[in-house]
DNA sequence: GCTGGCAGTCTCTAGAGGCGACTGCTAAAT
DNA sequence: ATTTAGCAGTCGCCTCTAGAGACTGCCAGC
């Protein structure tokens, strides 16, 4: 028997013994499968199964005498057999009606982002989370400037997605509220559509030709857009609901030990790490699934990852749930991919 | 000896206690004592004192042959004798620097209090938090529509403190962008410096008054001020850092326990608990202690909250720590008094 | 009023023993 | 060759016990 290939009783009998651990939490016996993997095989003939898949390391005995618990890999290839037969059985309409449902009917995407990772949680009862596309925010759509005092302007951005970004910068001299607002209306008028990299470029560009600047009004315009858009970096919007979830997590059993539940509570304060953590999985398409010691951070071994992505190219982004290794994957891959395909609907349904 | 006035010894032995007992979380025993208070006298003696310290509820043992520890009301009376010498002695200037070097130096108001809540939490180790007064976002100052397609407006109000408000409305007829345009300008010019619900009030009078509408921009203006302002609460801004403390806090020992850890987490993401819990407390001027029991929430009662307000009249707000009973009092003192301090400061500078 | 001494109380730890839950192995049955 | 039944062996867990250590409370003397 090879390693990848499993005779079908045997896969039969690790599902059933994958199952049984998540319901119950603890090492299943052999008796106990015997009775429920609806074999007909007496409980020895079901150690002799599990004897050959602790050999090949799909599953392990805490101690001698206790039951089998399943490894990483025993996950894993349960994982997979889910993942192949959801092909056929996707049905993510009941979190869809609940999107709908929390986050009303014309929301901003930023709020429906929140409202994703707020019913990613509540039905899985893990930790939820949803990151915008990269590119979300990049687009250059407006700008405003406040006059706060003579010397100091608030500047309000709105890029694409009706992402609102601001700033306070102080200005070398002091410039009148009239030539704020054509200065704003300047900028709105030329740039408006362009990435934020481009506008930044055309300024820097323009600045340079025009040195000689006959126009006042464009050499306010252009030097107040230099001075915002130096360091304003569009920040990928990322939210995190259900860190308390941990908590309980932590009394039920300690299989989430302190300094992975400190981790998980530090991504949520400081949620980039969680984009960092998520760039390796963002490739392909569908639910990928990372099971314990698959991620590359030791931390998070007793933790699993199941994500989704939406949209398409650079316009990417994606939904998913953390949490411990023994969770139900069966109904958070079915939730995270009807999240999924929530999401890039209402994307799709914007443009 | 009456309850409120302890002899000059026994106080000293009680806050050499529970000095003792914050520094090393164990019971503090009577020879230890004898040997710390500096009072020169037998431990004998101490266990005299200690056990009229029990009488009058200042400490407490938690089994017979064990040391004593302080209780609710021994923390208060320590607590009140710190606060009582702090007024000479207040030294905030390190928090201020660090407070500076961490939100830079022309903040938003909202980053000033985001980095205090961080300053609190690296200083003190436990959950710092930050709030804006209540009335903070409520004096309008700007308004701006963005058109997103012909029927749907995505609004930016800005408010006094550079606050940034949006909101995407549907509009049942379609506008122009330059009708837009004007209507803002109309509704800058018109309003800006009145309080929301002065703005509120004001427009709804006009558009009653004016029915018959020659004016056709300024009921476009009117009605969509009208539409932008239904259900925006400008809210409390409430920044907390910190969480995953809690964490180690919970490692340490098991003083805070698991539901508590759950209320600190669901009070870091429901914010809107935290202002309900302060605003009992946000009265008076200075620095407030809430120990334990004092607490109305019984799921704090492990917990103490150092508390200060900042500002004046109806712009009051606060900045405080989260931590358990056995917190080092004395620095915490310090440090959420010299931020109140700063941001105080901060908000005088700005006006 | 303070102090030294002593008996008493309680926790904590280590070790021993019994119980229960499974497995691995072997030998017989299919 | 596979499956089964039975049995011996292993290990974790619980309880019980005993001893050590840490303090206190009280009493008698200073």
């Amino acid at each position: 028997m090879t390693t990848g290939a499993l005779s079908d009783r045997t896969s039969r009998v690790l599902a059933c013994l994958v199952k049984d651990y998540i319901d119950s939490g603890e090492p299943v016996a052999s008796a106990t499968l015997s009775r429920r993997a609806g074999l007909g095989v007496s409980p020895a003939t079901i150690r002799n199964v599990l004897a050959q898949l602790e050999d090949m390391g799909y599953v392990s005995q805490p101690h001698t005498s206790a039951g089998r618990v399943p490894t990483d890999l025993g996950y894993r290839h349960y994982v997979d057999m889910l993942l192949e037969t959801r092909r056929a059985t996707r049905d993510g309409s009941s979190v869809e009606a609940r999107l709908r449902e929390q986050a009303g009917d014309a929301p901003l995407f930023d709020q429906l982002l929140s409202s994703a990772s707020h019913v990613l949680f509540e039905v899985s009862h893990h930790v939820g989370f949803a990151i915008a596309p990269s590119d979300m925010h990049a687009i250059f759509q407006r700008i405003e400037f406040v006059p706060l005092s003579p010397a100091r302007v608030l500047v309000v951005m709105v890029t694409r997605g009706s992402h609102v970004s601001q700033k306070v910068i102080e200005l070398s001299e002091a410039v009148a509220p009239s030539a704020l607002t054509q200065a704003a209306n300047y900028l709105n008028a030329e740039f408006a559509g362009l990435s934020l990299d481009e506008v930044r470029q055309a300024v820097l560009a323009r600045l340079e030709q025009e040195r000689t600047l006959y126009d006042e009004l464009r050499a306010v315009a252009l030097k107040l857009a230099r001075t915002t858009l130096e360091g304003i970096e569009a920040p990928t919007a990322v939210f995190i609901d259900g860190a308390s979830s941990l908590a309980g997590d932590a009394s039920a059993v300690s299989a989430v030990s302190l300094s992975t539940l400190r981790t998980l509570l530090r991504m949520v304060e400081e949620k980039q790490r969680l984009v960092r953590l998520l760039d390796a999985y963002l490739d392909g398409p569908g639910v990928a699934v990372v099971i314990g010691a698959e991620h590359p951070d030791p931390q998070l071994h007793a933790c699993s990852l199941v994500v989704a992505t939406y949209g398409e190219g650079a316009r990417r982004g994606a939904v998913g749930v953390i949490g411990p290794t023994r969770m139900h994957y069966s109904r958070t891959i079915s939730v995270v991919d009807g999240a999924a395909v929530a999401v890039a609907r209402f994307l799709r349904d914007q443009n």
